[in-house]
DNA sequence: ACTATAATCAAGCAAATACTTGAATGAAGA
DNA sequence: TCTTCATTCAAGTATTTGCTTGATTATAGT
């Protein structure tokens, strides 16, 4: 119990504080959050579980399935494609646009089945 | 390249989007933005991260290894707690909190990769 | 019972983000 | 070249989120 004694006099286990501060730097938190946040917008959440359905979606077929304008859903995906989730090809006046990689699909597939999981112990 | 005839037309693959749309009412994307949201903070993620290494934390150390007050270390665990993505148990004064699951932490994992190819990619 | 301390709650201000609108860009066909 | 249309950009407003403060709760030791 040196954990709990530890705490009641520093208020902190000292040298485990020490030891996680320093491995967070050296991991790009700031990053991951920012990149998260690009998926942890329901409009943006739809698109790409949408890419995850569909290998590639041009950006009118993308507002319509969100049922959104298509200025809206453009802006939604240059999020998307600044913090590296989605690419896209010109196609003559169409823009296509699919996931950028297997990761993103994965991250959906596990925050799914989270979500799933939680719900069903409720 | 029926696809890009149709969406000249109509704007849209008709069959597609309304396949989509369906498919995208069967599950829960409103729960996972709200569930990813709740990691998408910088101080969040910095804490799913501390409880990446260390089995479990109490709000003191949390709070020390973030760098605030005790109150938004406390207020953070409460969204994630409310959000299904970490528990805790109380030892006398102390409140220890851990990872709900392993889901969590191959969200965390996943999103690192991909931040590190990303940015290795530029 | 009283005090000290870890944690939580609640309210208010500051900052970030989302959505809307109208204009601008750039490619295809006449 | 001119028009049309898919997409993108930019500015403004509305909403959401983050952080701070001070008060409150609950437990341990005296």
């Amino acid at each position: 119990m040196s954990k709990i004694d530890t705490c009641e006099v520093f208020c902190y286990d000292e040298e485990k504080v020490n030891r996680i501060q320093e491995d967070i730097e050296t991991v790009d938190i700031s990053g991951v959050s920012q990149m998260l946040k690009s998926i942890a917008n329901e409009n943006r959440a739809k698109i790409i579980y949408a890419l995850c359905q569909d290998e590639e979606l041009c950006v009118c077929d993308i507002a319509n399935i969100l049922g959104v304008t298509v200025a809206n859903a453009s802006h939604h995906l240059r999020i998307l494609y600044k913090e590296g989730m989605v690419t896209f090809r010109k196609e003559g006046k169409l823009a296509f646009y699919s996931l950028e990689d297997q990761h993103i699909k994965q991250i959906m597939k596990i925050a799914l089945t989270h979500r799933e999981e939680v719900t069903a112990n409720v």
